[in-house]
DNA sequence: GGCCCGATACTCT
DNA sequence: GAGTATCGGGCCC
């Protein structure tokens, strides 16, 4: 049986949420559609002293979700064309979130497939959403998602509890895109990558 | 397979 | 006005 997972879920550290986040599904809800894919890749930001964290510059109008309460989603617009999806998480008031990098088609592949158009041309589905801006896409996600409960009945937007992925299948490693992010920010081992996402069990 | 570059608009200084 | 938690196409192996 699969369970939704809920607010306690998100409202730990946050190196946890985007380590236990893995294998997990997020579930997208378009009316009568449903799109999903398992999670496979993570990234944690961690307040505002992690100088790769959006909430360094503190509360302004963009990061406010992002001091609010945990199991919300942290959706903004960067390199003037991409979405990104974040799970706010630790305790309200404390900026934190986990970047979505990454996730395995499961459910809504048509839909997904057409969404990501030439791109998707004779790739796999693993590649249609092999980076954050292109999960997005994929799903169906922007401004409008931003601030969404994840965590309320009846949500658009929720994840679903999967099995669990063992340590083995990890790889941790630095986060990616940084390049101006001073040390020791730029390289903290806060990517949380499955090894061999196609192997996945659908 | 790789590297380089341009697109494009929003946020904060 | 500068910088950006990216992507895909063009090019060259």
């Amino acid at each position: 049986m699969t369970t939704i997972l809920q607010r306690s879920f998100f409202a730990r550290s946050t190196l946890q949420v985007a380590r236990d986040l893995l294998g997990m599904r997020l579930v997208r809800l378009e009316g009568e559609q449903r799109l999903a894919g398992l999670i496979v890749e993570t990234e944690a930001y961690v307040g505002e002293e992690d100088l790769g964290c959006h909430a360094r510059a503190g509360l302004t109008p963009r990061t406010q979700v992002m001091y609010g309460a945990a199991g919300h989603a942290y959706v903004y617009f960067t390199y003037g064309m991409h979405w990104m999806f974040n799970f706010v998480s630790e305790a309200e008031g404390f900026p934190a979130a986990v970047l979505l990098r990454a996730v395995l088609p499961t459910d809504g592949l048509d839909v997904m497939r057409r969404r990501r158009g030439r791109a998707a041309d004779s790739l796999p589905p693993a590649r249609w959403t092999d980076g954050p801006a292109k999960l997005c896409q994929a799903l169906g996600i922007d401004r409008r998602c931003n601030d969404l409960d994840l965590c309320a009945p009846g949500a658009e937007i929720f994840v679903e509890s999967a099995a669990p992925i063992l340590d083995a299948s990890v790889t941790i490693g630095p986060r990616v895109g940084l390049y101006t992010v001073p040390e020791p920010w730029k390289s903290l081992p806060w990517r949380f990558r499955v090894d061999n996402p196609s192997l996945l069990e659908a």
